[in-house]
DNA sequence: GGCGGCGGAGAACACCTGTTTACTGAATGA
DNA sequence: TCATTCAGTAAACAGGTGTTCTCCGCCGCC
């Protein structure tokens, strides 16, 4: 074996984690229509078109499989909010790319986020914590990224972070709405992506007045 | 059979009704430490100690059952946002009102709240309907409720809209992290009352110079 | 060039699932 | 009083499930 975790990977371990790759889609694509505490092991490795024992080379469980899938649905993101929040930080600029953005994203990996709506209250405690840390720290960098606006002087540590956690959640909220009108239920995206503005207008508007009483 | 659907229960159709009332009771034990989409019939008949078969005698399936348990959730909830929003608009004494009004609630349904915060974006299309239908019904209600402040002038039907949509999205947010505070994880719930206090102060903020630009 | 490591196959394990069937027996209305 | 209605029973059905076992065959190293 080549001990080197560095080193090009080998045929065999190439096709390993091609293996993996198959089964991670295959349960993403699988989870788009049910949560993840009924998305069974043999329904998996069936897609990939592989022995259910073969499962285990890979993951301990379908919990495990979800944590995997949490990595790499929120992992990708931290890019996404830097890209939001550095640039001119003029409030209609920011509002508007924000917006852009998440839409842009949930039409380019509308699986992943689907995934992490449905799991982050879901019935998978490992998956939910996952999901939760990684929230945590969006938020965390949200409002140290914050923090550098003029507007945010004079507020303490511990608005700084609310305001942090109210705009992930507010991301969160506007990415599933995305989602939903994607998929033709509820408003349309263009009537998501006013109201998402409106909501960020008001936020901020709240922001600028928040020392004044 | 008494055809007049509103004279007193018989014992027949009495008993009808407790054994009804107990699925609904251990489905939603049940659905405390998991999803409804891997919650199985024979489950809950178990729990009950009734036969599997005597389950179709009350539901169609478990999405039917969920959907009972979203009607009892949020059926009793209205009066509550009634009971928020009446009474004094003064902004601190509604805010303190609201918060300790959730937690209140959270606290004598924490069953329900988990039940209606894990399925709203959940696997079963009926039961996410439900949910979704009613929280609208919410916002509107806040929505016309809000109108009525003085604050409230000039602003269009559809911004009114948007900040009930974003006070109901507050609401749940809030109770869940109340939950979470109740089972140990996350901040205690006197730091999630005071976020969430912050976070209306926010936006109340907002609202109180929306038109100003 | 032979050999160990290991990803994957295939079968068997014990168990659980939703649904249908024919039935029982108590409450019901005439 | 007697026939009827119907909530709940018991059993059987044809699947599906996760997990474990032994084995095979190829890749990669010495």
């Amino acid at each position: 074996m080549s001990h080197t975790s560095t080193s090009a990977p080998t045929s065999r371990e190439a096709q390993k984690a091609r293996t993996r790759r198959s089964l991670l889609d295959a349960g993403l694509r699988l989870l788009e229509h049910q949560s993840l505490s009924s998305l069974g092991l043999r329904e998996v490795t069936r897609v990939v078109g592989v022995a259910p024992a073969a499962f285990y080379r890979h993951f301990r469980d379908m919990g495990d499989l979800g944590v995997a899938l949490v990595e790499e649905s929120l992992g990708s993101l931290h890019g996404v909010v830097q890209e939001i929040l550095a640039g001119p930080d003029d409030e209609a600029a920011r509002i508007e790319r924000t917006v852009s953005t998440i839409a842009r994203y949930v039409r380019e990996h509308p699986t992943h986020i689907r995934f992490v709506v449905r799991e982050r209250h879901g019935g998978v405690p490992a998956v939910r914590a996952a999901i939760g840390a990684e929230l945590d720290r969006f938020a965390e960098e949200v409002a140290t990224a914050l923090a550098a606006d003029e507007v945010s002087e004079g507020w303490s540590e511990r608005d700084m972070r609310m305001l942090g956690e109210l705009f992930v959640d507010h991301m969160v909220m506007t990415a599933s709405a995305f989602l939903d009108a994607a998929l033709g239920e509820g408003p349309d995206e263009a009537s998501v992506a006013r109201t998402a503005r409106r909501r960020l207008q008001l936020i901020s508007t709240g922001r600028r007045h928040w020392l004044e009483g």
